[in-house]
DNA sequence: CTCCCGATAGGCT
DNA sequence: GCCTATCGGGAGC
């Protein structure tokens, strides 16, 4: 209990007394616990989480009603090490200062105009992530497509696509847990892919990719996953056991 | 990132 | 010749 008193402080004291955090790596500061069934599923190695989420359901209880749908395509963010990471080289700003949060906490951020949704994971301080990249709707369907002006499964089969289905539109819950609130994700009763894909991720810097990191997983043959081919679609169980 | 547009390739009546 | 799917480039913020 003291020790965890300690290291809360001394995250606290760093996050707002340095510009860097590159000299907090590789100490016992990772060291977690007391921590829950539902942030021990994201406390762990990014990309095996990154696999797991997929069938799991994100849900939003937005203004209008509940909506979301089953996770189908996801990308994994490694963090310090990682030149695509908003932590690359241990930075911490107003925007990457939540990547250092607790696993399973909320991380939303604007890119072009779009809101961008990530899932934190691994232990407290390390700023691994998980963005979620397309869903295949379930429930207040025909709410998401008035929130777009788009036909099939155009409506969520992006990450800037879903979360404007979804209606979310806000960094407010940055920080706060996916477990319980207005958005959540459900990882107690998931839908099994029939078999998942992993390819590189279609993250890009300067037009060029930024590594050859294979961090993109998706639920083969399932239409609402992004540059899925109709020729590729499984019409019968849309890639699910 | 998403949308739109123009070019291209393949399948089909 | 027509239609659909796919791909690459440009624009928007």
């Amino acid at each position: 209990m003291g020790k965890r008193y300690i290291h809360a402080f001394v995250l606290i004291k760093l996050r707002f007394k340095t510009e860097k955090l590159d000299l907090i790596m590789g100490s016992s500061f990772f060291e977690v616990i007391n921590l829950n069934e539902f942030q021990r599923f994201f406390a762990s190695d990014t990309s095996a989480v990154a696999k797991n989420l997929l069938g799991c359901q994100l849900l939003y209880r937005s203004p209008t009603g509940v909506v979301g749908g089953m996770i189908v395509e996801t990308e994994a963010y490694f963090g310090t090490e990682d030149p695509a990471s908003f932590a690359y080289h241990g930075k911490a700003n107003e925007k990457s200062k939540f990547l250092y949060g607790s696993p399973g906490t909320i991380f939303a951020y604007q890119m072009y105009g779009n809101y961008l949704l990530d899932v934190i994971t691994m232990p407290k301080g390390d700023p691994q992530a998980i963005m979620i990249r397309a869903i295949q709707p379930i429930d207040g369907t025909y709410l998401m497509y008035d929130n777009r002006a788009v036909k099939g499964v155009n409506i969520t089969n992006g990450p800037g696509k879903l979360t404007e289905a979804l209606g979310f539109h806000t960094r407010k819950l940055n920080g706060t847990s996916f477990e319980s609130g207005p958005l959540t994700l459900t990882i107690a009763r998931k839908r099994q892919p029939q078999k998942i894909v992993t390819t590189k991720r279609m993250v890009k810097l300067n037009d060029v990719p930024v590594s050859m990191i294979k961090g993109r997983f998706f639920v083969a043959g399932n239409p609402y996953v992004s540059t899925m081919k109709k020729r590729e679609v499984d019409t019968k169980n849309l890639g699910w056991k």
